[in-house]
DNA sequence: TCGATACATTGATGACTGTCGATATGAACC
DNA sequence: GGTTCATATCGACAGTCATCAATGTATCGA
Protein backbone atom coordinates (compact mmCIF):
# COMPACT_ATOMS: atom_id res chain seq x y z
CA UNK A 1 0.00 0.00 0.00
CA UNK A 2 2.99 1.66 -0.14
CA UNK A 3 2.58 2.69 -3.66
CA UNK A 4 -0.03 5.44 -3.49
CA UNK A 5 0.50 7.07 -0.57
CA UNK A 6 4.06 8.18 -0.83
CA UNK A 7 5.12 8.22 -4.57
CA UNK A 8 8.85 7.87 -5.53
CA UNK A 9 8.00 10.50 -7.89
CA UNK A 10 5.76 13.46 -7.54
CA UNK A 11 6.45 14.93 -10.60
CA UNK A 12 3.55 13.58 -12.64
CA UNK A 13 2.78 15.06 -16.29
CA UNK A 14 0.59 17.93 -15.03
CA UNK A 15 -2.06 17.83 -17.58
CA UNK A 16 -3.00 21.38 -16.14
CA UNK A 17 -3.71 23.75 -19.20
CA UNK A 18 -0.61 26.57 -18.84
CA UNK A 19 -1.61 30.19 -19.03
CA UNK A 20 0.10 32.09 -22.00
CA UNK A 21 2.08 34.79 -21.97
CA UNK A 22 0.20 37.27 -22.94
CA UNK A 23 -2.74 36.49 -20.78
CA UNK A 24 -0.66 36.12 -17.74
CA UNK A 25 1.03 39.55 -18.45
CA UNK A 26 -2.59 41.18 -19.16
CA UNK A 27 -4.00 39.45 -16.07
CA UNK A 28 -0.81 40.57 -14.07
CA UNK A 29 -1.01 43.97 -15.42
CA UNK A 30 -4.59 44.50 -14.69
CA UNK A 31 -4.08 43.67 -10.93
CA UNK A 32 -0.81 45.69 -10.70
CA UNK A 33 -3.23 48.63 -11.43
CA UNK A 34 -5.03 47.43 -8.19
CA UNK A 35 -2.43 47.22 -6.33
CA UNK A 36 -1.55 50.11 -4.71
CA UNK A 37 -3.59 51.48 -1.51
CA UNK A 38 -3.81 55.26 -3.32
CA UNK A 39 -5.68 53.19 -6.47
CA UNK A 40 -7.95 51.01 -4.06
CA UNK A 41 -9.12 53.92 -2.71
CA UNK A 42 -9.56 56.33 -5.88
CA UNK A 43 -11.49 53.21 -7.04
CA UNK A 44 -13.54 52.96 -3.99
CA UNK A 45 -14.21 56.89 -4.33
CA UNK A 46 -15.14 56.30 -7.73
CA UNK A 47 -17.66 52.84 -6.87
CA UNK A 48 -19.18 55.22 -4.17
CA UNK A 49 -20.07 58.21 -5.94
CA UNK A 50 -23.22 56.66 -7.08
CA UNK A 51 -21.86 56.49 -10.56
CA UNK A 52 -21.38 60.07 -11.00
CA UNK A 53 -18.24 61.34 -12.67
CA UNK A 54 -15.35 62.59 -10.04
CA UNK A 55 -12.96 65.30 -10.49
CA UNK A 56 -9.26 65.13 -9.40
CA UNK A 57 -9.83 68.09 -6.93
CA UNK A 58 -12.15 65.84 -4.73
CA UNK A 59 -9.52 62.98 -4.57
CA UNK A 60 -6.26 64.89 -3.58
CA UNK A 61 -8.26 66.10 -0.21
CA UNK A 62 -9.21 62.13 1.05
CA UNK A 63 -6.11 60.75 -0.52
CA UNK A 64 -3.69 63.42 1.28
CA UNK A 65 -1.04 63.28 -1.93
CA UNK A 66 -0.07 65.82 -4.12
CA UNK A 67 -1.57 67.02 -6.70
CA UNK A 68 0.91 65.43 -9.78
CA UNK A 69 0.90 62.07 -7.40
CA UNK A 70 -3.27 61.81 -8.01
CA UNK A 71 -2.22 62.80 -11.70
CA UNK A 72 -0.32 59.92 -11.69
CA UNK A 73 -2.44 56.97 -10.46
CA UNK A 74 -5.15 58.35 -12.51
CA UNK A 75 -2.95 57.65 -15.76
CA UNK A 76 -2.32 54.37 -14.41
CA UNK A 77 -6.09 53.35 -13.81
CA UNK A 78 -6.97 55.10 -16.99
CA UNK A 79 -4.19 52.89 -19.07
CA UNK A 80 -5.51 49.77 -17.82
CA UNK A 81 -8.91 50.88 -18.74
CA UNK A 82 -10.64 50.69 -15.39
CA UNK A 83 -11.60 54.47 -15.33
CA UNK A 84 -13.01 57.01 -17.90
CA UNK A 85 -11.82 60.31 -18.78
CA UNK A 86 -13.92 63.26 -19.36
CA UNK A 87 -12.92 66.78 -19.93
CA UNK A 88 -15.37 69.72 -18.36
CA UNK A 89 -13.79 73.28 -18.65
CA UNK A 90 -10.84 73.20 -16.95
CA UNK A 91 -11.92 70.30 -14.79
CA UNK A 92 -11.03 66.14 -15.12
CA UNK A 93 -13.75 64.15 -14.41
CA UNK A 94 -13.20 60.60 -13.53
CA UNK A 95 -15.39 57.53 -13.49
CA UNK A 96 -15.37 53.58 -13.53
CA UNK A 97 -15.44 51.78 -16.62
CA UNK A 98 -18.69 49.40 -15.88
CA UNK A 99 -16.84 46.64 -18.62
CA UNK A 100 -13.27 47.12 -17.08
CA UNK A 101 -14.58 46.08 -13.55
CA UNK A 102 -16.77 43.32 -15.05
CA UNK A 103 -13.72 41.95 -16.46
CA UNK A 104 -12.23 42.56 -12.74
CA UNK A 105 -14.35 40.40 -11.53
CA UNK A 106 -14.25 37.88 -14.46
CA UNK A 107 -10.44 37.63 -13.86
CA UNK A 108 -10.76 37.23 -10.39
CA UNK A 109 -13.14 34.59 -10.94
CA UNK A 110 -10.89 32.68 -13.70
CA UNK A 111 -8.12 32.52 -11.02
CA UNK A 112 -10.26 30.14 -8.79
CA UNK A 113 -11.41 27.91 -11.02
CA UNK A 114 -11.59 28.49 -14.88
CA UNK A 115 -9.57 27.04 -17.76
CA UNK A 116 -11.95 23.38 -16.99
CA UNK A 117 -15.25 25.19 -18.95
CA UNK A 118 -16.36 23.05 -21.36
CA UNK B 1 -29.53 77.62 -17.73
CA UNK B 2 -25.50 78.28 -17.50
CA UNK B 3 -25.81 77.70 -13.82
CA UNK B 4 -26.30 73.43 -13.37
CA UNK B 5 -24.09 72.90 -17.24
CA UNK B 6 -20.68 74.27 -15.12
CA UNK B 7 -20.72 74.89 -11.77
CA UNK B 8 -18.45 77.32 -10.61
CA UNK B 9 -16.48 75.00 -8.73
CA UNK B 10 -16.21 71.68 -8.87
CA UNK B 11 -15.28 70.87 -5.23
CA UNK B 12 -18.71 69.53 -4.15
CA UNK B 13 -18.61 67.97 -0.42
CA UNK B 14 -17.94 64.64 -1.56
CA UNK B 15 -20.29 62.14 0.51
CA UNK B 16 -18.08 58.77 -0.52
CA UNK B 17 -17.24 56.77 2.48
CA UNK B 18 -12.97 56.78 2.56
CA UNK B 19 -11.97 53.51 2.68
CA UNK B 20 -9.50 53.27 5.73
CA UNK B 21 -5.68 53.11 5.56
CA UNK B 22 -6.54 49.58 6.79
CA UNK B 23 -8.40 48.92 4.73
CA UNK B 24 -6.92 50.00 1.70
CA UNK B 25 -3.50 48.16 2.77
CA UNK B 26 -4.89 44.91 3.19
CA UNK B 27 -6.55 44.92 -0.45
CA UNK B 28 -3.78 46.25 -2.02
CA UNK B 29 -1.41 43.68 -0.66
CA UNK B 30 -3.99 41.24 -2.07
CA UNK B 31 -3.81 42.53 -5.35
CA UNK B 32 0.19 42.79 -5.14
CA UNK B 33 0.24 39.13 -4.60
CA UNK B 34 -1.34 39.12 -7.74
CA UNK B 35 0.38 41.68 -9.62
CA UNK B 36 3.24 39.63 -11.36
CA UNK B 37 2.60 36.94 -14.04
CA UNK B 38 4.26 33.91 -12.78
CA UNK B 39 2.51 33.71 -9.60
CA UNK B 40 -0.91 34.43 -12.41
CA UNK B 41 0.41 31.27 -13.76
CA UNK B 42 0.98 29.70 -10.42
CA UNK B 43 -2.59 29.89 -9.58
CA UNK B 44 -3.91 29.02 -12.55
CA UNK B 45 -2.29 25.93 -12.70
CA UNK B 46 -3.25 25.19 -9.03
CA UNK B 47 -7.27 25.71 -9.84
CA UNK B 48 -7.07 24.06 -13.23
CA UNK B 49 -5.25 20.92 -11.46
CA UNK B 50 -8.66 19.74 -9.95
CA UNK B 51 -8.57 20.83 -6.58
CA UNK B 52 -5.36 18.46 -6.23
CA UNK B 53 -2.10 19.89 -4.47
CA UNK B 54 1.25 20.47 -6.84
CA UNK B 55 4.48 20.19 -5.84
CA UNK B 56 7.24 22.80 -6.47
CA UNK B 57 9.02 20.86 -9.17
CA UNK B 58 6.16 20.46 -11.28
CA UNK B 59 6.00 24.86 -11.50
CA UNK B 60 9.55 25.14 -12.79
CA UNK B 61 8.85 23.11 -15.56
CA UNK B 62 5.88 25.73 -17.22
CA UNK B 63 7.10 28.37 -15.47
CA UNK B 64 10.84 28.53 -16.91
CA UNK B 65 12.20 30.15 -13.73
CA UNK B 66 14.70 29.14 -11.71
CA UNK B 67 13.78 27.31 -7.77
CA UNK B 68 14.42 30.04 -5.68
CA UNK B 69 12.88 31.74 -7.78
CA UNK B 70 9.28 29.67 -7.49
CA UNK B 71 10.03 29.47 -4.05
CA UNK B 72 10.17 33.22 -3.57
CA UNK B 73 6.59 33.28 -5.23
CA UNK B 74 5.36 30.68 -3.52
CA UNK B 75 6.43 32.50 -0.58
CA UNK B 76 4.60 35.70 -1.52
CA UNK B 77 1.36 33.75 -2.35
CA UNK B 78 1.68 31.82 1.07
CA UNK B 79 2.16 35.45 2.97
CA UNK B 80 -1.15 36.82 0.95
CA UNK B 81 -3.10 33.83 2.78
CA UNK B 82 -3.80 32.38 -1.27
CA UNK B 83 -2.14 28.86 -0.91
CA UNK B 84 -1.57 26.05 1.47
CA UNK B 85 1.27 24.07 1.87
CA UNK B 86 1.64 20.78 2.86
CA UNK B 87 4.85 18.66 3.36
CA UNK B 88 5.34 15.05 2.33
CA UNK B 89 8.64 13.81 2.86
CA UNK B 90 11.00 15.65 0.82
CA UNK B 91 8.26 17.56 -1.13
CA UNK B 92 6.15 20.39 -0.69
CA UNK B 93 2.80 20.49 -2.08
CA UNK B 94 1.01 23.57 -2.51
CA UNK B 95 -2.88 24.06 -2.91
CA UNK B 96 -5.40 26.69 -3.42
CA UNK B 97 -6.96 28.01 0.14
CA UNK B 98 -10.80 28.26 -1.09
CA UNK B 99 -11.61 31.12 1.83
CA UNK B 100 -9.01 33.22 0.42
CA UNK B 101 -9.89 32.92 -3.44
CA UNK B 102 -13.69 33.96 -2.16
CA UNK B 103 -12.07 36.74 -0.24
CA UNK B 104 -10.59 37.87 -3.85
CA UNK B 105 -13.85 37.53 -5.75
CA UNK B 106 -15.44 39.77 -2.77
CA UNK B 107 -12.49 42.52 -2.82
CA UNK B 108 -13.13 42.98 -6.77
CA UNK B 109 -16.41 43.53 -6.41
CA UNK B 110 -16.24 45.61 -3.82
CA UNK B 111 -14.12 47.42 -6.02
CA UNK B 112 -16.90 47.59 -8.29
CA UNK B 113 -20.20 48.24 -6.14
CA UNK B 114 -19.43 48.36 -2.53
CA UNK B 115 -20.18 51.06 0.16
CA UNK B 116 -23.63 51.39 -0.27
CA UNK B 117 -24.85 47.80 0.75
CA UNK B 118 -28.03 48.05 2.77
C1' DT C 1 26.65 7.22 7.98
C1' DC C 2 27.02 8.98 3.35
C1' DG C 3 25.45 10.86 -0.90
C1' DA C 4 21.54 12.52 -3.44
C1' DT C 5 17.43 15.09 -3.82
C1' DA C 6 13.85 18.88 -2.85
C1' DC C 7 13.18 23.04 -1.13
C1' DA C 8 14.24 27.43 1.61
C1' DT C 9 17.24 31.27 2.57
C1' DT C 10 20.84 34.65 1.70
C1' DG C 11 23.06 38.21 -0.88
C1' DA C 12 23.64 40.82 -4.93
C1' DT C 13 21.95 43.18 -8.91
C1' DG C 14 19.08 45.43 -12.24
C1' DA C 15 14.55 47.18 -13.04
C1' DC C 16 10.50 49.20 -11.75
C1' DT C 17 7.43 52.34 -8.81
C1' DG C 18 5.49 55.93 -5.65
C1' DT C 19 6.33 60.37 -4.25
C1' DC C 20 6.86 65.31 -4.86
C1' DG C 21 8.91 69.95 -6.49
C1' DA C 22 9.30 72.47 -10.60
C1' DT C 23 7.51 73.39 -14.89
C1' DA C 24 4.44 73.12 -18.96
C1' DT C 25 -0.22 73.03 -21.01
C1' DG C 26 -4.70 74.62 -21.48
C1' DA C 27 -9.09 76.53 -20.32
C1' DA C 28 -11.83 80.30 -18.20
C1' DC C 29 -12.34 84.93 -16.73
C1' DC C 30 -11.30 89.99 -16.78
C1' DG D 1 -3.53 89.79 -24.09
C1' DG D 2 -2.77 88.69 -19.31
C1' DT D 3 -3.95 86.41 -15.08
C1' DT D 4 -5.62 82.61 -12.55
C1' DC D 5 -6.76 78.00 -11.80
C1' DA D 6 -6.84 72.77 -12.76
C1' DT D 7 -4.32 69.28 -14.54
C1' DA D 8 -0.44 66.92 -16.98
C1' DT D 9 4.43 66.12 -17.62
C1' DC D 10 9.34 66.08 -16.28
C1' DG D 11 13.22 64.99 -13.32
C1' DA D 12 15.01 63.21 -9.26
C1' DC D 13 15.09 60.37 -5.30
C1' DA D 14 14.12 56.55 -2.21
C1' DG D 15 12.02 52.24 -1.67
C1' DT D 16 10.43 47.82 -3.43
C1' DC D 17 10.66 43.73 -6.32
C1' DA D 18 11.96 39.86 -9.52
C1' DT D 19 15.68 37.21 -10.64
C1' DC D 20 19.39 33.94 -9.90
C1' DA D 21 23.98 31.84 -8.02
C1' DA D 22 25.57 30.10 -3.85
C1' DT D 23 24.60 28.11 0.36
C1' DG D 24 21.86 25.99 4.09
C1' DT D 25 18.45 22.50 5.75
C1' DA D 26 16.00 18.43 5.83
C1' DT D 27 14.47 14.10 3.93
C1' DC D 28 15.08 9.71 1.56
C1' DG D 29 17.68 5.68 -0.16
C1' DA D 30 21.79 2.81 0.08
Amino acid sequence: MSTTLEPVACCAPLTASVLSDDEANATAELFKALADPARVRILNILATSGGDAVCVCNLTGPLELAQPTVSHHMRKLLDAGLVEREQRGKWAFFSLKRDAVETLAAVADLTSAKGVTS
